[in-house]
This record gives structure tokens, C-alpha cells and sequence, in this order.
RNA sequence: GCCACCGUAGCUCAGUGGUAGAGCACUCCCUUGGUAAGGGAGAGGUCAAGGGUUCAAAUCCCUUUGGUGGCUCCA
């Protein structure tokens, strides 16, 4: 006798077990027709789900109470749309295709399949498997949930021949995976292994047994017509359960709406969204190149690109000024043994350019007859002096006895740094420190190196070389609250001058269980709650996300949202208690005594390459005039009045102004254009009526008209003060 | 790294085995025009690189190189 609690508090009895279909049908016949699915006690299941007992159950409908898609709605869908698509790609390319992984994702679903040797599954083919959905959606036939004791359904799994599947199984049931001995096993063995009653689902898209069926957890909307616009998006490889010495599979992409008219909008989006994207806007306003040759991953900054990164330098540099930074230059690269000191060496070395080794220990390694394996194993060693100390200091085996080399034995070389704290913790530690000296702040727009896989690369936003707006801090244990207070309130100051509201703070703590992490509890405790407090003062959204902490120490990370919705870690502050040990740095306390320092390692932007690509995708290129490369361009009406523009440009650049005169042969239309196209922030149009009152007329951009005269004293004044608050006190016209 | 697709003029892109194309940008000429493209002419390419097949290759095959999308959220 279940009694059902709906979402407004009311409740309903029945007599014996019913569906949560039924349940609908006896609210009322239109939400019957409009269900999609249900929420039992919060947890996403299938209309057709027996209700035996008390619960709470809501009905998911194609839309939300204000007529928005509902998300669980859409989940259900694109989670049928998976199967399918999936039934599709089979009806195409043939059953040879073996299904592995299907779920849905934010913005569509995905289906993993192993294609043999010979098959192939290109973009070629997208047109028939779009029409094959199709016509599986309009056949309208109903979803059908069928389980079987697990036993049974493993021998069917079997039966079938196909690994991926019966691994599946296996995993959800608990077991250990027969068929991945080398694959990672994430699951541990669950109690369900034990449990007799465990049971397998299965999904026929119509009816069992005759139609097209998966294994599959569900849940799943009622009837393939539901699925209202389904569309195969692209292809990518993946690896069975993302272990890349597993299979390698091919992943198909796709997405699904309850309408086409949903559907097309999304893809509408999508357009627009590469119109934005910082590559493509960053070629058309000449902001940035690579260059094969150059490199991959490695950016040239043009004199547009360079104008945007100079400003939000100056504007980091004076912000550091008033918290009492010093500025700090080191070079590019740095010896070997300054990063086994660090740890950055070897253990990152996937992560790094390979060392820099000097050609004459080069050439005597060769007369000595040394191959490859011998060479990096010198290169890698440490003498027996280096190792000692750092076990000492850190009361762990950080460097083991296999890697201690006789020092005639030891390679040294230099690497490009991967990181600029060894560098500045040497600057710390050339002389000695007083309690009263500290915090000591050492900031350098640093240049750092590291090597990224190829696949990973993309524009500006993820690179391998690139300039970190860094700092390290040097305080002491109660200094940090405070500090890591202000370098909030550095970054807060940007994103807000920036207007770059959608983002979120995640604080990173170590796991409860951790035992791989540096210093102390009581120090951990200290820190965590320091960057809990100061996430907290923000005023922002915050999560906190155990395990995220880095060895050695908690972090905070601001994650920005860019256009496409993709989310992006640009600032970070992290404590750190491990370098400080590693490089044995000390100040002298009240006491006389020395004490270990902590360090404090932050940067506000994280790197001037990646955060100009999400500000140029922020902007769409169209940058605030304290950033935009060109502010002003002149243009006059006819060649009669070149001098004047001529005289309007020097006037602007005397207030340090960055402006430019089109003096070409077009008519003016066409000049303003061509200005709106480089979304130059502001154009003064000139003509003989302008030239005799020594005036401008004045067009913002965006604004599709002109904003009449205004004395050109003005016009400067009036921009450069605009530009001098960076934004605060805009230009001001009576239009 | 891996899978799919792609690389043709400065940019955006046509060109499926038979003399390398268009629009924009560039240079020059005409036009001297008051707010999102006035008209004409010209110049510009080792078709990513290398190799192969062919009488003939931008086009077909192989290799290299670079770019784009993607590489999980228990079935």
C-alpha cells in the first residue's frame, strides 16, 4: 500500500505496486502524454518503474513549470538518442561494430564502439546515420526494460562475444573484470558480488528479443519518438575506461533536443561561438600567429596582441606596486640540479622539454663510447652529497638509493624551467632574513616551458611556452591568512576591472586519507581553514574539492567560464610547506632561532597567454578602450581634409593615445567599415565642416550612427580619461 | 600520443587525373564622396614537405609535418 509524496507536498495511496506511469495517468491524462521519465526519492528512473513502496516521485515532462527544456528531461533523451544512434551506426556500417559506452554528456551523448581492422567510420557517413536516426524516431517504437538474474546475463553477454559489454557487467556487479587483467580497475569489488539477487538490465528499442537491445543501466525516455531531433556531431578516439594501454576505441558524438527547432538553435550556437573563438578572432585582428616553423604551442605576440598583453601588465604592475611586490627578472633556463633540488626533475620529465646538455660533455660522453640509456641515467643521478641532505631535510626517501651516481659520473645540464619558484626561492635565499623582513614578495612576468602533447594544444589557451604574471611570497606561519587574503582581492580586482563575472573558486584540500602529502596536520588544518576563510571573504561561489590540493600544500583556483562554456583555470594561489624544506630556507625569529618559512606560490591571470585567449573570447575582440590595440581612428571624408586628420592623430598620440588615420582612396562608408571590422573602439570622422571648427565627429563602435561633433580638445581629454580609469569614467556623448 | 577530418594567393574558400581559380586585402587609375563595401586595371601561388603510380598529379598511394574536433560522467 505505497504512498506517494509528489513534488507540492501532497500525497497519493494505492492499494498495491503501480508504475510511476500510472501515477500520472491518475493525475491527470495530459501529464501522462507528456512524461518522459521520473525522479524516485531524487534518483532519475523509467516511467515504467514499479512504485511497491513509500516514496517521493516526480514526473519529468519535456519542459520545466517556465517552459524551459528540463535537464533531466534532456538527459533521458540523449541517453535513448545514444542507443539509437548506436542502432543506426550498425544498420550502416554493420554489426561488426561493437558497442562499449554510451551515456549521455552536458551537451549531447556519446558512444564508444571498437571498429575492426578494415571498417571505418568517417564524417562520410553522418548523412546516413542522421537518416537512419531519424527514421528509427519517427517508427516511434517504445523502449522496453527487461533484467535477467545476473548469471543469466552473463552467459548472454558472453554468448554474444562482445568483451566491452560483459566488462561493463562485470564492473556494475562488482566482480573482477575477466576481461582487462592490465586495464585499471577503478571499482572495487562491491558487495553486490555476494548478493544473489544482483540482476542485469536491458534495453530493446521495441520489442525484446526482435529489436535492437543494449545492456544498459538506463534510465530512458518511453518510446523512440520522444527523442524529439537527434544529429551525429563528430568523431574522436578514447580508450576503453580512459586507459590509454587499453583498447582504443572510436567514439562517436552526438547530441539530441525534444525539437529541431531546439536542435537548430544549438547549432546556431555553436556558429556563433566559433565566430568568437579567440583563434579566429585573433587572425582577423592580427593579435597573434604560430608559426610551424617556430613551433607548435609556441606564440608570437604581433604588435596588436602585444599592445593587450603590455596593458594588462602595466595593470597587474601597479596593483603589485601598491601591495609592496618587488619586481624580479630571471633567466630562461636552469641547471639540472637546481630542479632535482626542487623535485621538478625527473619526476615531471613527460611534462618537460628534455634537458640542454653542453656540447663538450656531449663529445666526451661519445669518445667514452656511451649510448643513450647510460647518458640519461647520468643525467638523471644524484650525487651521494645532494641526496643525503634532501632525505635529511624532507625525513623521506625522496631521492633512492639507485639514483645516487659517483659525482665524476653525474651529467649536468640546464632545462628551460618549467616553473619560476626555484629561481626566485635563490633570490630568498642569497642572504639572510629577518623575522622583520617577511613577508618578501618576489613578482616577475616569468616565461616558463613545458611540453604539452600535441593533441592538447589549442591556440592560445593551452601552450608550451608561455609567461606566468607570478609571484612567490615568503611569510611566516601566521603570515599566511593575510596573505593569501590579498592575493585574492588582487585577482577579485582584475576579473571585476575586466568584467569577467562568470567565474567560480574552488578551493583545493587534501584528501582525508592522505598520506602522500607534505608537512604537518596542524600546519594543513592552518592553511585549509586560511583558504577556506579567504575564499569565503570573496563573495563569490565557492566549492571546496578534497583531494585537489597539491603534495605540498592547498590551493585556490579560479575557474572562468568562456562563451562555449568551456571552464578555464586562469588564477591560482597555493600554499606550499615542501620547496622550503627542499631548499632549506630559514629566517631568523624574535627568538634568535631559525624558522622555515612558508611559501606562498600565485598567480593572478595564470598565464598571459591562455587568459588573453579567453579575454579576446570574452570580448569578441572587442576590447575596452584601455585594451583595444588601436583606440582611435581618424578617417576623413575626402582627401581635401587629410592635413586636418593628419593633425587630429598627433593630437591623440601627444595624450599617449593609440591612433591611426585612414587616408586611403574609399569613400567613407567604406572606411567606416573597415573600421567597425577591426572593432576599433572609437572613430572621429572628419570633413571640412569638422576641419573648420576644429572639431570631430564622433562614432563609437556598436553604436550604428553618429554621435555628432565635439571639439577636439575634448575628444582627446575626454578618451584619455576614459582610458586612464581603464573604463570607469567612459566617454560621455550627447547622442 | 591516439582516432577522424583538413592544409590551394596575406585572409576566406572553389577546384575528383589534362594550361592554377573567386571574393576580400594589396598597388595604380578614375571618382572628392558626411557615417557598415563607388568603379576600373594590375600584381600576387614550389597547390604544406618528400617520395611513388601515371603519357600527364593540387587531385590517386606512402611517409613526414602542421592545424581542427575529441580522448568518460559505474553498463
Amino acid at each position: 500500500m505505497p504512498t506517494i509524496t509528489l513534488p507540492d507536498g501532497s500525497t497519493k495511496s494505492f492499494d498495491g505496486p503501480v508504475t510511476a506511469l500510472a501515477v500520472a495517468q491518475s493525475i491527470g491524462p495530459k501529464l501522462a502524454a507528456a512524461a518522459l521519465g521520473c525522479k524516485v526519492d531524487g534518483e532519475l528512473r523509467d516511467l515504467s518503474t514499479l512504485l511497491d513502496r513509500d516514496c517521493s516521485l516526480a514526473i519529468i515532462t519535456e519542459r520545466t513549470r517556465d517552459k524551459q527544456p528540463d535537464k533531466d528531461a534532456l538527459f533521458l533523451m540523449r541517453h535513448t538518442a545514444a542507443h539509437i544512434m548506436a542502432e543506426a551506426i550498425q544498420d550502416v556500417l554493420g554489426k561488426e561494430i561493437q558497442l562499449a559506452y554510451g551515456p549521455p554528456t552536458d551537451t549531447g551523448f556519446f558512444y564508444d564502439m571498437f571498429v575492426p581492422a578494415g571498417k571505418s567510420i568517417s564524417s562520410d557517413h553522418f548523412a546516413a546515420i542522421d537518416a537512419r536516426m531519424a527514421a528509427i524516431i519517427k517508427e516511434n517504437r517504445p523502449i522496453t526494460r527487461y533484467e535477467l538474474p545476473a548469471g543469466e546475463g552473463l552467459a548472454k553477454l558472453k554468448a554474444e562475444g562482445n568483451k566491452y559489454k560483459l566488462d561493463n557487467a562485470e564492473r556494475a556487479l562488482g566482480l573482477p573484470p575477466t576481461q582487462y587483467k592490465g586495464a585499471k580497475s577503478d571499482a572495487e569489488p562491491k558487495a553486490a558480488a555476494s548478493n544473489a539477487n544482483a540482476r542485469l538490465s536491458f534495453y530493446a528499442t521495441g520489442e525484446a528479443g526482435k529489436n535492437w537491445e543494449d545492456l544498459c543501466r538506463g534510465p530512458h525516455v518511453p518510446s523512440t519518438g520522444r527523442v524529439g531531433a537527434a544529429k551525429v556531431m563528430s568523431l574522436a578516439s578514447s580508450y576503453w575506461h580512459g586507459d590509454e594501454n587499453s583498447d582504443r576505441l572510436m567514439r562517436v558524438y552526438g547530441t539530441a533536443f525534444a525539437s529541431q527547432v531546439e536542435l537548430d538553435s544549438h547549432l546556431t550556437q555553436l556558429e556563433e561561438a566559433r565566430k568568437r573563438d579567440h583563434r579566429v578572432v585573433g587572425k582577423a585582428l592580427r593579435l597573434f600567429h604560430i608559426d610551424d616553423q617556430v613551433g607548435q604551442g609556441l606564440i608570437l605576440w604581433t604588435p596588436n596582441g602585444s599592445v593587450l598583453r603590455q596593458q594588462l601588465a602595466d595593470f597587474i604592475g601597479e596593483e603589485l606596486r601598491k601591495q609592496g611586490y618587488h619586481q624580479v627578472f630571471t633567466p630562461h633556463i636552469g641547471r639540472l640540479e637546481l630542479y632535482k633540488t626542487s623535485g621538478h626533475f625527473p619526476y615531471y620529465k613527460d611534462s618537460q622539454y628534455p634537458p640542454i646538455i653542453e656540447r663538450e660533455a656531449l663529445e666526451q660522453l661519445m669518445a667514452q663510447g656511451c649510448g643513450c640509456a647510460e647518458m640519461m641515467n647520468r643525467v638523471e643521478g644524484v650525487s651521494a652529497r645532494l641526496a643525503a641532505s634532501l632525505n635529511e631535510r624532507t625525513g623521506r626517501e625522496v631521492i633512492a638509493a639507485d639514483r645516487v651516481r659517483p659525482d665524476e659520473e653525474l651529467l649536468d645540464g640546464y632545462m628551460l624551467k618549467p616553473m619560476n619558484c626555484p629561481h626566485h626561492i635563490k633570490i630568498f635565499a642569497s642572504q639572510p632574513h629577518s623575522y622583520r623582513d617577511l613577508p618578501v614578495r618576489l613578482a616577475e612576468f616569468g616565461t616558463v616551458y613545458r611540453w604539452e602533447q600535441s593533441g592538447e594544444l589549442n591556440g592560445m589557451t593551452r601552450v608550451r611556452g608561455f609567461t606566468q604574471d607570478d609571484a612567490h611570497l615568503f611569510c611566516t606561519e601566521e603570515q599566511v591568512p593575510a596573505e593569501i587574503v590579498g592575493c585574492l582581492s588582487l585577482v577579485k580586482t582584475i576579473l571585476t576591472t575586466l568584467k569577467m563575472n562568470d567565474y567560480r573558486v574552488r578551493v583545493g584540500l587534501r584528501d582525508p586519507d592522505g598520506a602522500k602529502y607534505t608537512g604537518t596536520a596542524e600546519n594543513w588544518d592552518r592553511a585549509e581553514k586560511a583558504c577556506r576563510d579567504a575564499a569565503r571573504s570573496m563573495g563569490v561561489p565557492f566549492t571546496e574539492a578534497p583531494g585537489e590540493a597539491a603534495f605540498y600544500g592547498p590551493k585556490i583556483d579560479f575557474m572562468i567560464k568562456d562563451v562555449i562554456g568551456r571552464e578555464w583555470q586562469l588564477g591560482t594561489v597555493q600554499v606550499d610547506y615542501n620547496l622550503p624544506i627542499r631548499f632549506d630556507l630559514s629566517y631568523i625569529g624574535p627568538d634568535n632561532k631559525p624558522h622555515r618559512p612558508v611559501m606562498i606560490h600565485r598567480a593572478p591571470f595564470g598565464s598571459f597567454e591562455r587568459f588573453c585567449g579567453v579575454l579576446i573570447e570574452h570580448f569578441a575582440g572587442a576590447f575596452p578602450a584601455w585594451l583595444a590595440p588601436e583606440q582611435v581612428r581618424v578617417l576623413p571624408i575626402s582627401e581635401k581634409t587629410n592635413d586636418y586628420a593628419v593633425s587630429v592623430v598627433d593630437a591623440l598620440k601627444a595624450k599617449g593615445l593609440r591612433a591611426t588615420v585612414d587616408l586611403g582612396g574609399d569613400r567613407i562608408q567604406a572606411k567606416v567599415k573597415e573600421a567597425a571590422d577591426m572593432k576599433v573602439p572609437y572613430m572621429a570622422v572628419v570633413g571640412p565642416r569638422d576641419a573648420e571648427n576644429n572639431a570631430v565627429s564622433v562614432r563609437a563602435r556598436g553604436i550604428q550612427k553618429d554621435l555628432g561633433a565635439m571639439p577636439l580638445a575634448a575628444f582627446v581629454d575626454a578618451i584619455a580619461r576614459e582610458v586612464a580609469t581603464r573604463g570607469a569614467e567612459p566617454l560621455q556623448i550627447n547622442g
